[in-house]
DNA sequence: GACGGGCTGTATAACGTTGTAAACTCGTGC
DNA sequence: GCACGAGTTTACAACGTTATACAGCCCGTC
């Protein structure tokens, strides 16, 4: 068996408490005393037991993390924003994983990690608000991505409206004409439907049509969902000259049906991404993107459900954190680009 | 304050053990007072506290998986290989990242998690025999990827050195004469040590020199390594007709090179990476790649780290996991490719 | 020289759960 | 009518920690 206060204790001659004392540095313990006890831990090896501090101040000093899917690199770097924002406050993360299922988004958010943990943040995907009202967990949460719940919960997004509308700027300001989108989920997702906002308006202000035959539905978000829809696009009959992907993975699966079929990024089509992901530094050719500020989301989600741990409700919040656009090659025109 | 069992004991007018009883299925309940437990459960809304329930138990239900990387593709696709297979287990991941630094593996090592894990997973990269031989910690610890460590853990690898031969024997059978070797670290990384020593001794088997100037060092294993490493190569003047890197990242970033000078793959240098990670999958060249059975890493991972937990110390153990070559674009021959 | 007050150390009781063992409740057999 | 045992429920202690409250001690003060 491990070694506990009690035995550290019985070897120093001393009681529990004042073993405890020294581990919490206390201040009223004399140098003598601090140092004969602290010999005593080092012989022993004693290291507390986090499992039963934790039951006795009611804290785990972790918080959980739910992303749909580590697979996409702009969920691990912004898993590695949370995990180091969360070191910064001595707190550990949880990791799961949803899968972007919505059974599975339920599960979590009823907190089936019960107790284990102090606060949850999580990015939902196909988590409706009903769900969300139904929950009775009282762990707090945080949620990721931009979605409308009307719900007492924070929220950290960046604008999604605006963002797109940057992007579509950007390949109208290129003198392109025909811009696609790639990566609607008919109704499904939020965050898609407020880049599909994003592309219409900006399209709108520029005096051009928003061509529904030019906005495809994908069944998730990776590789393979952008290269399917961009064939289904070119296989339709249609040549647009840009194409503003939901996010970088989709955008690059497009970009290799585009390679494979001898066209040309960007100069037959300009492509834009969605969330700059290492990976769209080094393709043959690299990818223009929108850029969130990974950390601040990171940062201002650990902040936010810290915040809730006393269990003070102050109102909830929504955070707006930065984005930028990030120009490489896919959408080069007189000059600019690199890494 | 939250419902704990005594609450529920006292709404139903039983004792607290025979809630707990409930709770837990023991079989010795009538289903009359299980009913009625039952009900005030579901009135309460009572759910069971674990960390109060692990401290009885000594299990926390939660493993920790401690990675190097989780930008790496590779490690986020294992990642949810060890998930999957701790959740079969009813386990729980709790995922750390040391970012390949000796200081951060020794910490994780050493369980600054403290008694909050049944068992570790890690995969180590500057870890040295000797900080493990220091180790007091008696957190059963499993390690991934193959080190020479003679040591009493149990070890999840692949074969490197077999895994290198395949695809440099790939290479060679391609005609290729000319295998540069990018992503050594000099003597700091086994795994990259061992595959250097597959790809001399193929290049021996095949009769060819094994060149010295063709083995590029990096500093880590990401996209812009492998940049760096191909441009030192090709600016000093060498021009080999093929590239086996440590892993995609680095493969993916050399191709970038390869392809903004001009140098076309697999015509002019064919190259090999490893790992098979998604990515590689949707380049303008898609990337022929050492494939390791990420699947089976996770559940051996899983279920070494398990069957020590009853404080048994089975004699150590190293378990090889497979390998395939899964060939792409990056080095077609005369037909074969695909994703 | 008794008294008050700041400094140190300790005994005890929790936190919420489960294992152990004992106690209670029946129906059955003699 | 009573012992017996199988079935059911309970009291108590323990997991390892910290909060609370208190008991000494030493010192200076009146």
């Amino acid at each position: 068996m491990r070694v506990s206060l009690k035995d550290v204790a019985a070897h120093a001659g001393v009681s529990v408490k004042t073993v405890s004392n020294v581990v919490n540095d206390y201040p009223y313990v004399t140098a003598g005393m601090r140092e004969r006890v602290q010999r005593s831990i080092d012989e022993l090896g004693y290291r507390p037991n986090l499992t039963a501090r934790h039951l006795r101040k009611g804290r785990t000093g972790i918080i959980a993390l739910a992303l749909p899917e580590l697979g996409n690199p702009y969920f691990a770097e912004l898993a590695a924003a949370v995990i180091d924002a969360a070191a910064a406050h001595d707190y550990t993360v949880l990791l799961d994983h949803t899968g972007g299922r919505r059974e599975q988004e339920i599960l979590v958010s009823q907190g089936f990690r019960a107790r284990v943990i102090d606060g949850l943040i999580m990015s939902p995907i196909e988590l409706e608000t009903q769900d969300l009202r139904d929950r009775t967990e009282d762990v707090p949460l945080v949620l990721l991505g931009e979605r409308d719940y009307d719900l007492p919960y924070d929220h950290i997004a960046i604008d999604n409206v605006a963002a797109a509308r940057t992007a579509v700027r950007h390949l109208i300001g290129l003198g392109r004409r025909e811009v696609a989108f790639i990566g609607d989920r008919r109704g499904r997702s939020e965050p898609a439907q407020l880049r599909v906002r994003g592309w219409r308006e900006e399209l709108a202000a520029a005096g051009l049509p928003a061509d529904d035959g030019l906005v495809a539905a994908t069944d998730g978000w990776g590789h393979a969902d952008g290269a399917a829809a961009m064939t289904r696009i070119l296989e339709a009959g249609r040549r647009p000259d840009a194409v503003f992907a939901y996010n970088d993975l989709v955008a690059i699966g497009a970009m290799r049906v585009l390679h494979a079929r001898g066209l040309r990024v960007p100069e037959d089509i300009a492509v834009v991404g969605f969330d700059d992901v290492v990976e769209g530094r080094f393709g043959a050719v690299t990818l223009t993107s929108v850029s969130p500020d990974k950390e601040a989301i990171g940062r201002l989600a650990v902040e936010s459900v810290l915040a809730r741990l006393g269990g003070q409700s102050p109102e909830p919040r929504r955070f707006w954190a930065d984005h930028r656009l990030a120009e490489r090659e896919s959408t080069l025109g007189r000059g600019a680009g690199g890494v």
